[in-house]
DNA sequence: CGTTCAACCTGGGCGC
DNA sequence: TGCGCCCAGGTTGAAC
């Protein structure tokens, strides 16, 4: 669920509670076992308590929550929601699966809305949660660990980091070190948009293909930004407010195998790279021309153009 | 070194 | 109805 367009609107969900005051923080041992928190909860909570929330920011995949009182160093509560980690304002889906429970005071704490709260809720419990100061900020977010943000990333970008890897492009487009934000979603929504197969070698890509790729990340993550994510199937991405993304009704490719391409028609294939779904069209993203390039002679190409008789595949 | 893979978890869906 | 298996938005560190 959550890739940089999810996270995103986590993030601007929260951004409004920015100046609140922390009045407790509670890291629930419930039946579910307790996902990565470090330092230990009690130390957390301790450290939070009377503190404001400063700013909100958004590294990747990862929420950065900056936290500080007026004579003490900044410190930034990081946040790593997985796979099914959710931001909240609002009542949490279950109660069991909360990890985390901020009790606010906003200072405007009216008879309308008297308690305020910001929860992490995480149903499989593989979400972290950190507090860092500004050095382990950097060491979690910074430039070492995470490459261009999707929303900005240049074809040049992705050529230097990833042109001389024999990867699929898929599979690369995952690598957080590469390009920060993108997922198993948005890697086969940008290809299908670029219109270059999965399984392409990243060193067989032209620096126009990588510019493709790049003008289709940034269109496809900005898009998927202003329908505030996808919701798809067990429904359990919300925003901070509850409310479903929208971006799930202009997927092109991701859970579609069978049904045909919004593009040609075609039938929408899934396979599987690295252990994980891909989805595509075969027509809409061919495969690579072999490079004949001079000196090389032309590998014996695959015979048939002819009649193509696509048969629907079934799942 | 680059790349692959199992593991971390819960829960829903499916076939038998 | 129940059981076992497979699948799922991500990341890590060990193993090739």
């Amino acid at each position: 669920m959550p890739e940089l367009p999810e996270v995103e609107t986590m993030a601007r969900g929260i951004a409004g509670l920015c100046g609140a005051r922390i009045v407790a923080a509670r890291f629930p041992q419930g039946p579910c076992r307790p996902l990565a928190i470090a330092p230990d909860p009690t130390e957390i909570a301790a450290r939070l308590a009377g503190h404001r929330i400063v700013s909100v920011a958004r590294f990747g995949k990862r929420v950065a929550i900056e936290v500080g009182g007026e004579e003490s160093t900044p410190h930034w509560l990081v946040i790593e929601p997985r796979m099914t980690g959710l931001l909240l304002v609002a009542e949490p889906p279950t109660p069991q699966h909360v990890r985390m429970e901020l009790e606010l005071d906003t200072g405007k704490g009216s008879s309308a809305s008297p308690r305020h709260q910001l929860l992490f809720w995480d149903q499989r419990g593989l979400g972290t949660i950190r507090l860092l100061d500004a050095k382990g900020l950097d060491r979690a977010c910074g430039a070492a660990k995470l490459g261009p943000d999707g929303l900005v990333v240049t074809g040049d970008d992705l050529a230097e980091r990833l042109g001389g890897s024999k990867r699929g492009v898929k599979v690369a487009l995952l690598d957080q070190k590469a390009v920060a934000g993108i997922g198993n979603i948005y890697a086969a929504e940008i290809l299908h948009r670029a219109a270059i197969d999965p399984r392409t070698p990243c060193d067989r890509l032209s620096a126009a293909a990588w510019e493709a790729v790049a003008r289709a990340a940034r269109e496809i993550l900005a898009s998927a930004v202003a329908h505030e994510g996808s919701s798809i199937g067990d429904e359990l991405y919300r925003t901070a407010d509850n409310r479903k993304g929208g971006f799930q009704m202009l997927h092109c490719v991701y859970g579609r195998a069978g049904t045909p391409c919004k593009t040609c028609g075609g039938a929408i294939q899934r396979i599987v790279q690295a252990q994980r779904s891909t989805f595509f069209c075969a027509t809409c993203q061919p495969r690579p021309r072999s490079p004949t390039r001079r000196g090389q002679t032309a590998k014996p190409r695959r015979k048939p153009p002819a009649t193509l008789v696509r048969r629907g595949t079934k799942a």
